[in-house]
DNA sequence: TGAATAGTGTCTATCAGACACTATCGC
DNA sequence: GCGATAGTGTCTGATAGACACTATTCA
């Protein structure tokens, strides 16, 4: 390593990109901004800025995240995702991007007013049809393959439900991530029996139609163990480059 | 995103630096340098240094293990493990820096001369006790944290045994890596069994001793499944930060 | 009553782990 | 033969997936 000074090393930028990932209307969405300025101007993007000198990268994606949303910090999961430093990935000079994958609970509340040009909660589906800004769908594609994998061995689909929610709506989320359908009595059968991933709130809904379901809070586990597999699809490998 | 002179973003260095493990004497080893100047100086810390203006962060790990060791690049597996950019990792200046995980198999050869002031394969038990430069202990704990997590669902362990090798050579690597004994005939009949996991050379064996042993050579597969369970050891969130 | 969803019981094929047993080498 | 390691066979308990069946609501 070489001493201090600028001319020491190569000038380069850190930003950080999120993948926000949400369900509204029975779709896998992510948060996205449209860019107002070139290069890609006018493309949907991940939300992201720079890293400011005294923040941490996880503090960096925080901040991101909530000046583009109203989503409430303690109903967001946040994780690092990978790093992107292709020479070229940024026309405009040598920018390395940390990227992360952050989950949240569908709400009420639309975007609220960022400083971008525009921001959406847009389907995955449509996204990786679309042309976006950046290097920027290959992160959404492995934010999404991510979110997938670790559905199997822990709790997190759970914050994309509800503070409150039922089996069925919780086996919803996972079909619509996974893009598949389950039986829903062994899933029933699968989440009630693993201890610590459901917390029984006592009440009951019928939102849902017909009998009456029990609600449910996320419980304290972390690690589902046994897994709940994907069916039909290996698992993968996961968090790798 | 701001414009693109130097005074619109933060100064800020990136640098890519490598946990690259292997297996020496029956013990899980990683690659340290010893620090030639402050800070820390004199600790042993991981290989790495600046990402390059003209390279891609998996080049650039490539390269600074490359300057470290005589490891022959077509035996070498990397992949990208996470970033690491707490704003006092470095108290020169603000260093964000992208670790990789790198897997080599055990080399007669010694560590080549680099520029560092040393350089050695050091026992992972005994460096997980002792204090090294920056966060680096971190970084090595993720790193073999996540070694040991694909090794459950990935044929990787391959990548730390000779070109070819025993079923019990193999078993060896997991009972190293994981630290723990497993079943010799039930691991046996596993990984024969798992179609594209061994290809076999046709060749036989008695360095182990005891009846000749077939040997393999690494076959095509790519993701275990059924995977190989850690016993007593959950599943792990695996590419985290 | 019928339609819809919640939740339980049960059967079967598969698999992990334990471990008896046979095979083939060096000495 | 003896000791060592390679490799196969078999049993048992646990689990995933399929699916019959019961429970409780609303219209």
């Amino acid at each position: 390593m070489a001493g201090y000074r600028p001319s020491d090393y190569p000038a380069v930028a850190v930003t950080v990109d999120v993948v926000a990932l949400t369900i509204r209307d029975d779709e896998l969405c992510a948060l996205m901004v449209r860019r107002g300025q070139a290069p890609h101007l006018g493309r949907w993007a991940l939300p992201g800025g720079f890293v400011r000198p005294d923040e941490d990268l996880d503090q960096a994606a925080t901040r991101e995240l909530l000046e583009e949303t109203d989503i409430p910090a303690d109903r967001l999961y946040l994780e690092q995702l990978a790093s992107y430093g292709a020479p070229q990935r940024d026309p405009r000079m040598r920018v390395i991007t940390v990227a992360y994958l952050g989950l949240a609970p569908t709400l009420p509340s639309p975007v609220a007013g960022g400083d971008a040009a525009g921001a959406r909660w847009a389907p995955v589906r449509e996204l990786m049809k679309a042309r976006l800004a950046f290097d920027h769908r290959t992160i959404l594609a492995d934010g999404v393959e991510r979110a997938r994998a670790k559905f199997e061995y822990t709790p997190l689909a759970t914050t994309l439900c509800p503070d409150e929610f039922t089996v069925a709506e919780l086996r919803r989320v996972y079909e619509i991530v996974w893009g598949v359908s389950l039986d829903s009595r062994n899933f029933h059968r699968k989440v009630t029996g693993a201890d610590g991933f459901l917390e029984p709130t006592g009440q009951t809904t019928t939102r849902d139609g017909g009998r009456p379901a029990q609600t449910y809070r996320a419980g304290s586990l972390r690690l589902l163990n046994p897994p709940l597999l994907r069916p039909n699809a290996p698992p993968e490998p996961p968090p790798e480059s």
